[in-house]
DNA sequence: AATGTAAACTAATGTCGTTAGTTTGGAGGT
DNA sequence: ACCTCCAAACTAACGACATTAGTTTACATT
């Protein structure tokens, strides 16, 4: 009577993926997950701790999969065009998972406090850090660099994403023209 | 014995918008607000279609609010001031009102609709486009560089109030450092 | 003072997350 | 093949939420 799905923590968050992706972060309901992997929502508690916790764990893997897009997009490149690669790669894994890419944006004060999710969000922000120091900027100005990129590069994506990029002219060519600018206030900086 | 609170839409889109920048834009409820000030939950639908349209209410403040602190920001500046002049009071007035800032994000395909709001909105995006373009930079690179300065702008603000600027080094430095980066594009771009 | 309307109320519905308590499928040992 | 037992499913229930329907009543206008 109870055919007992073979249900674990990570069919939960497959479920959780892809629901989020196509229906957006905030239709993200235990329910939801619940019928989408046929059982009742409280079924759901012997896999996951809370819905919270589904978003915790969306979290990591999307810091996870980003590190790993990040990795194979500056594999190979000279360094000059390294943040070119990273810009570009958060974006089309930002067009191709879109609820999995929103779950990374909340607060560091809370989730973060897991330090699985910590290291994770650390190993994505090393690798750009590297980047960019790869270029010769020295201390400081590297600092402000990857947080300009960082800002400008979630905040288009978190515009366009909202649709606020309502004019003609094309969305991908404003993109490289952040990007443009920002490098050569990279290349400025350094020695 | 029910002494009538004198309550209409502005009343309560006060108590909201306190609400919402003491507690964040998650924690605006109904509920919350009735009991702000003094009433009913149901009671609110005299003066609110929704929570929706209390959104949508305080979305419409917002965006004339950071109308007029636009203006007020460039009066009077030479035009090579005026985008970081800008840039720094959309951060002011982030800083300032945290909840209400965060209502201007969500989507254009929903809430947008409304006339009023997307005519607030527009003149907050014209003003910015106006300072770009006085600075002398043609149609298609005005464009870019207003996408770039509102993904910037938007994103260190967003950035910045979820705790992920953990490093020691000045928020405050990192944006100007960012500012002056976009500007040199700015420039470049120009005739 | 009488009246009509708008603003408050109470009661109820449906959705959500979550907890408590119960049943049972099915793996491991005899 | 049977028993045991635990984990995984279930049902029932609660409290917070938005919202609707229906009722009362405060008070401005006459």
């Amino acid at each position: 009577m109870t055919p007992r799905a073979g249900l674990d923590r990570d069919a939960v968050l497959d479920a959780a993926a892809l629901l989020v992706d196509a229906a957006g972060a905030g239709q993200l309901t235990l329910r939801a997950i619940a019928a989408a992997v046929g059982v009742q929502p409280p079924s759901l508690y012997n896999h996951v701790a809370s819905l919270q916790d589904v978003h915790a764990g969306l979290r990591l893997r999307a810091f996870r999969l980003i590190a790993a897009e990040q990795a194979a997009a500056i594999e190979g490149l000279p360094p000059d065009q390294r943040i070119r690669a990273l810009a570009t790669a958060h974006r089309r894994f930002a067009r191709a998972h879109p609820g999995l890419y929103a779950t990374v944006q909340p607060s560091a004060h809370t989730s973060d406090v897991d330090p699985e999710i910590r290291a994770a969000a650390e190993v994505v922000l090393a690798q750009l850090l590297a980047v960019v120091a790869a270029l010769g900027v020295r201390e400081d100005a590297a600092v402000h660099a990857v947080r300009a990129l960082r800002s400008a590069v979630s905040g288009f994506i978190a515009l366009e994403g909202a649709g606020h990029f309502g004019m003609p002219q094309g969305v991908a060519d404003s993109f490289d023209w952040m990007i443009v600018a920002l490098e050569r206030g990279i290349r400025a900086s350094a020695g």
